[in-house]
DNA sequence: GCCGTTTTCGGCCCGACTGTTTTCAGTCG
């Protein structure tokens, strides 16, 4: 059992025992278990194989055994023996937004609720309000938050989708009747969430290769079963395609599965009006297939330039490749440094070293620490004291490593009326300042509005944190008029985060051309909480370019001296 | 369930907010 996979089931070991009414804090144990296995960079096997497990902090005797137990055997009778007690459907209701483990118990035995179905039915009767500790205004808080589950269910989060998408595609590459194979569909879009996994494959003998597909080993159930395309479903309740073709009909076919729907039906217009036809197995005129050896070929048999998957959304982007204004996008190899990370001085499990390291590894030039601050209790905020303990372990630091030099941050609480947590003194000590909401979500639009302005009228402020502070499949934006703030931003010279955590993608792409118009730098930021969290930003790479950002639009693609020379304004 | 020590068990992050209640429990970040 791969390391992901003991954290989930940690965590969901902790879920059921407060479903259970045990000691919260034996549940907060296993959490903490789970943060201390995700924080470190050593392989899970490798700490059970030498018995090292036992020195991680907050793994004792009894986590030390269930965890070796969950590596080796693949599963743990405790936590099978927990997850027995409780129905199903009761992790779904979990999810519903004000309603906790305690909470959701009483309405189970109460009521004998266990799906979001039955809970929904609940509520049209009135029967939550009744409850000890219910009433009118969390019965309808409580059907507010299943209509925004049910909006997002049987999606994906991109970092899950790709994780899926990468398995199945590296399973399936080397297989004999396979001549090109490729994940196409909203994954290849870089979108933000996906509801399935795409493949497309080039290959003389489609039989055998549905036949490897559908028994791979992640596949929980087979939906559908045909000579060019298969449908199934993964254990984690992800679906998946397997579309495939002959060799010469592979780049139609990519084109075509890759989307999205508005971008083919845009195609397919422009090659009627052409003259020709277009579908998933070629591009005709009259009758007679047009030769094209792969996507750009097709492209440019319809007179375009190549639009790259991340702009396939129907957004303009086939008037500006006929006008040869397709921009070269931001890529990851443009990245030269980055900004907005935590350490275990805050809520991060990983130290400035060990963050560093693995931002080095990334081939980065800089890393800007930034822990949360005092008004984020709940995430170990660091005081005025604490910072400046923190600035001399950086300029210690800084001394001794080679290739890369870390940078004094933080992430500032803007505080409910728009001022900041730490006095202008303080902040003007930073090499530079990212502000974000992490508080009072629930602010009148107008109200918020002001709030952020006046935090981006700083003139210590560099970086505008999660700009609108969605959380996908889970929170909805707040609401707040962005294109105030963004004017206000352009007026004092700040730059917009594109925070590129899988759960955040924030400032939402398609919102990004606005940020640009506006004249305002975007600084793709992953946000990690531990090393590994630092290669989000290839999913912040993608949003970028889903907002048509160039290398001159992105922040950390300067080099030290000019990014030093954008923070000192 | 972990940890540190008071070496055998008590404390474990905590304040704001919400909706319930009439002084507080649960949830959230």
């Amino acid at each position: 059992m791969e390391k992901r996979d003991v954290v989930g089931v940690l965590e969901e070991i902790a879920l059921l025992l407060e479903l259970k009414g045990e000691n919260p804090f034996k549940a907060r144990a296993y959490v903490n278990a789970a943060r201390a296995l995700e924080g470190t960079p050593e392989e899970i096997g490798d700490l059970v194989a030498s018995g090292r497990l036992g020195e991680l902090p907050g793994i004792g005797e009894a986590l030390r055994e269930k965890i070796a137990t969950l590596v080796t055997a693949g599963r743990l009778p405790y936590h099978e023996d927990l997850r027995s007690r409780f129905p199903p459907g009761i992790f779904e209701i979990l999810r519903i937004p004000g309603l906790g483990p305690r909470k959701v118990r009483v309405i189970w035995e109460s009521l004998g609720v266990s799906t979001l179905g039955e809970l929904e039915y609940a509520c049209h009767e009135n029967r939550l309000v009744e409850l000890p500790g219910f009433g009118l205004r969390s019965q309808e808080k409580v059907l507010r938050g299943i209509e925004l589950l049910k909006k997002h269910r049987g999606r994906f989060l991109c970092d899950v989708a790709r994780r899926e998408g990468e398995a199945l595609l590296k399973a399936l590459q080397g297989h004999p009747a396979v001549i090109r194979i490729a994940l196409a569909g909203s994954i290849r879009r870089c979108s933000e969430t996906s509801k399935d996994v795409d493949l497309v494959a080039g290959s003389g003998e489609p039989g055998p290769l549905m036949a490897a597909f559908v028994s791979l080993p992640g596949v929980e159930e087979v939906l559908a079963r045909g000579e060019t395309r298969s449908s199934v479903r993964l254990l984690s309740g992800l679906g998946a395609d397997l579309r495939v073709v002959s060799d010469a009909e592979f780049p139609y076919a990519l084109h075509y599965f890759t989307g999205s729907k508005e971008h083919n039906v845009a195609m397919r217009a422009r090659a009627l009006r052409r003259g020709m036809k277009m579908n998933e197995y070629g591009l005709f005129r009259g009758g007679e297939p047009v030769p094209c050896s792969d996507e750009a070929e097709i492209f440019s048999r319809l007179g375009l330039a190549y639009v790259p998957p991340e702009l396939r959304e129907g957004r303009g982007e086939i008037e500006a490749a006929e006008r040869g204004e397709i921009p070269r996008l931001v890529e990851w190899e443009d990245l030269k440094g980055v900004l907005h990370v935590h350490t275990s001085a805050s809520d991060g499990s990983a130290t400035l070293e060990e963050m560093a390291e693995a931002a080095r590894g990334l081939g980065m030039t800089y890393l800007g620490i930034c822990d949360h601050s005092k008004a984020a209790r709940y995430a170990g905020g660091l005081n005025e004291e604490q910072v400046e303990e923190q600035e001399r372990a950086i300029d210690r630091l800084n001394r001794s490593l080679e290739g890369i030099t870390l940078l004094k941050g933080i992430e500032v609480d803007i505080l409910a009326d728009g001022t900041l947590d730490f006095s202008d003194e303080v902040l003007a000590r930073f090499d530079f300042v990212v502000a974000s909401v992490h508080s009072r979500f629930n602010l009148p639009e107008a109200e918020m509005t002001r709030r952020i302005v006046r935090a981006v009228s700083n003139r210590n402020v560099r970086i505008l944190g999660h700009p609108t502070g969605r959380l996908l499949l889970a929170r909805e934006p707040y609401p707040v008029d962005l294109k105030a703030v963004l004017r206000s931003a352009a007026e004092h010279e700040i730059c917009v985060e594109l925070n590129a955590h899988p759960h955040r993608l924030d400032v939402d792409w398609r919102m990004i051309p606005e940020v640009k118009a506006a004249g305002l730098k975007v600084s793709i930021n992953p946000d990690a909480h531990h090393p590994e969290g630092l290669a989000d930003m290839r999913y912040g790479v993608g949003i970028a370019r889903k907002g048509w950002l160039t290398r001159e639009d992105v922040l950390n693609t300067l080099d030290l001296p000019d990014l030093m020379k954008f923070f000192r304004g």
